[in-house]
Order: C-alpha cells, then sequence, then structure tokens
DNA sequence: CATATTTTGTACCGTTTCGCATTAAATTCT
DNA sequence: AGAATTTAATGCGAAACGGTACAAAATATG
C-alpha cells in the first residue's frame, strides 16, 4: 500500500532517515539555534528539498518532536510490559531513558523534549502543545500500569495511581535535565535506583 | 564604597535594573532567539551601552543566569528555615518555585535554567557550567536539611539525606517542566503535594 | 578653561538567516 | 515519443543578525 507509484520523479532520499538526521542537530542545538545549512548538511537535502518535504523549519521541528515522542511511547509500552513486577518496569523505563539522554558528541543530549522543546514553548503554542501532550501522554502510560498495580495486590489500595504515576515521572524529567547539565551516568543511577526504591517503596 | 566618583561620563541607567530586563527577555525566548534588539528594546539601552555594560549576548545571557541562580539560592534557604518542621520546609521550596514559574505574559515561564539554559547546555560549554552548577548547589542546600532532620530525628537514622534531596529536587525540575508545558496551577500544586508526601512521608 | 575619560546615540559593516524563483533531471501517463 | 508531473540543484534576495566605528555629550581632573 506504499508503492502506489507517483506520476514524477521519485525521492533520491528516504524522508524517515532524513527526519533522524534532523533531529540530532535539533537535538544538539535546540530549535532557534539550528539553522536550515546545519539542517540541510546534516541531512544531505538541498534546502529546497527540505522545505518541500517537511515545510518550513518550525514544521520540521514539529516532525522530529512528534516521532521522538512516538518512539519514546514505544519505549515506555515495552518498559512497562505487564508481565513483570512493578519494581522492574519502573527500573527499565528509567534505564530506557537513560540509555537515550546519555549520548552525545560533545556532551550528552539529555531529552529532546524537555532539553530543547521546553525553550520554545512559551512562544510557539504548538511546540506547547506536543511537549503538554506528550508528557501527558508519559503520565498516563504510566497511571495505567500504577493502576493494575493497585488492582493485583502490588501497590495498597490506598495508593493513588495518578500521583504515583506523576511523580515516576518527575524522576524522568529530572533525568533528563541532569544529564543535560552533564551530570555523570553514575550519579543518574544512583538517581533512577532511588527513584524506584521511592515509588515502588511499598511493592514486593 | 561604591560611589568612588569613576572619571567620565556617569551610567545613566541601573545596571541591575537592565539585568532584570534582559532576563525577562531571556525567559520568555531562550538565549539564541533573543536578539540584541529584542533586548536593547527591553532595556532602553542602545546596543553599545549593553555590550559596554556586559560584554557581549552570551556574557549578558551568563549574567543573568547568575543572577537567577543566586536569587533562587536566597528563595530556597529561606524556605528551609531550619526553625519550621521539614514537611513544612519542602512544601515552601515547592510553593516559592511555583511562585516563580508560574508567571508570563503568554504562557507560564517555568524556571529560567531549566526552560533556556538546558537547550543551550550542550554545545554552550559556560552555560552547562552554570546549569550544572545551580542543580548541584540547589541539592546540596536541602541535603543539609535532611541531614539535619536525621540528626533531629524528624526522619528515620536509614533515610539517605542525598537521595532525598536528590529527589526533592526531582519534583521540583518537574514543576519547572510542566509549568512551561502548560500544566494548570492546581496540576502543579497538587504535585507539589504529593511530592511532600512521598518525601516526608515517615516524618512526622 | 582645557584635557582626559567614560557613556550615549547613530549609523553602518559583513555575515548569516530563511525562504523561494528558476531551471535541469527523472519518472509516469497518454 | 511527447506531455505532464514531481523532485533536485543552483543561486538569489530581502531581512535580520551580532558587533563596532565614530562622533557628540557629560563628567572629573589639572
Amino acid at each position: 500500500m506504499k508503492d502506489e507509484k507517483k506520476r514524477g520523479r521519485p525521492r533520491g532520499f528516504d524522508p524517515k532517515a532524513a527526519l533522524g538526521k534532523a533531529r540530532d542537530v535539533f537535538w544538539d542545538r535546540g530549535f532557534a539555534a539550528a539553522s536550515l545549512d546545519n539542517l540541510s548538511a546534516a541531512t544531505n537535502l538541498n534546502r529546497p528539498s527540505l522545505y518541500g518535504a517537511f515545510g518550513d523549519k518550525e514544521d520540521l521541528y514539529l516532525d522530529t518532536l512528534e516521532g521522538y515522542r512516538q518512539d519514546g511511547m514505544d519505549v515506555l509500552i515495552e518498559a512497562l510490559d505487564p508481565s513483570l513486577p512493578l519494581r522492574d518496569n519502573i527500573a527499565r523505563v528509567y534505564a530506557g531513558a537513560l540509555a537515550i539522554y546519555l549520548h552525545g558528541e560533545t556532551a550528552a543530549r539529555g531529552c529532546l523534549l524537555i532539553g530543547t522543546a521546553s525553550a520554545e514553548a512559551v512562544q510557539h503554542e504548538r511546540v506547547r502543545e506536543v511537549l503538554g501532550r506528550s508528557l501527558n501522554d508519559f503520565d498516563d502510560e504510566i497511571e495505567k500500569r500504577m493502576r493494575l498495580a493497585v488492582e493485583r495486590g502490588e501497590l495498597p489500595r490506598s495508593a493513588d495511581p495518578q500521583m504515583l504515576a506523576r511523580l515516576a515521572s518527575a524522576v524522568m524529567h529530572s533525568l533528563a535535565v541532569r544529564a543535560r547539565a552533564g551530570d555523570s551516568r553514575e550519579t543518574l543511577e544512583a538517581i533512577a535506583r532511588s527513584g524506584v526504591e521511592m515509588i515502588c517503596g511499598s511493592a514486593p
């Protein structure tokens, strides 16, 4: 269903791969400081090709954010596999986050959304919307697992799934910020372990 | 000791006030998207005056970050007044943070450091240094109070002051990000309350 | 009052920015 | 084969950018 031959000259590049390269540029430099020349060089696409395929710079940025959000949700859902104990789930969420955050040429990149979209969120409403939606979707997914934990007795009946989820997310937000601030992997892993303990302290 | 009359023409403006206006510009737009025209307009200073007083744009930005950091530390230290119960201390820390974060023309501004310095942290080493140092100083100040709480018996002997402090900070980092993402004051206050409960749960 | 020194305001310089106009190339449809 | 359609490459252009040169203004010193 994707090979319906289109009429004109075919694309000489893979839009998904190009989006991945653009994402790296935005990740390192942020939206405002990433120039179309940077993006053009990284993607090996001329500016008109970029423009034709993705729209203007803000459109391109929003596309990369959407893709990142989706990838993140996939990682999250896999980490929250309900056949595992809650404690393992949360530990896997943090491990998955750190695997993404601790990767950069000069310095760790942290989270694309928290690290770069936050900066634009005040002035660019569409960016703020994606950021807010992403955070909420993450919370909701964790909350689902927390509710299940209460039903199963992994957590006491008195536990508040929504608040536990938001606090679990909070630790992840902190990991994102601290990674970009230059904290060591050891420090971040220690915080993640403490976070698991704090969130799942009452779980077996 | 500040009126040692200097030789040339005296300044026609208050550098501290100008720095405050510049801070607002960076807070709303971030570093990269804030132009010297924006800063010049907000401070009512010509670009040469700005340059003469603070150096180039990055110097000016770093100055605003330093000032913000210092102000934040003052608020934090006041909130952590050791004559109050630990629970009140942490609640005051979050209340103080939200008072700063929830203030903006178009949308809430969140934290200047977390919201804007994070974006530049990967590429600008000096910004990363200020950000990292700020986060650490905050952690350390809270940790001091946590240690006191253990000594006093407000927390069990088994409590880990460093980790409790880092988790208390984590909730604040999350408040900063969520404020900038557009979360309501009610939501943020609920998270803050849950954070207090989670951190001080075992405290009287 | 003249000179030295610092700040202020205007105007400008070279670069970089984003976006597009235009033309050449590659493919499908008739 | 030729028309139609889509993509690719070059390059342009108007605007915005950060930073500064320069001269006028304001103060202290001698």
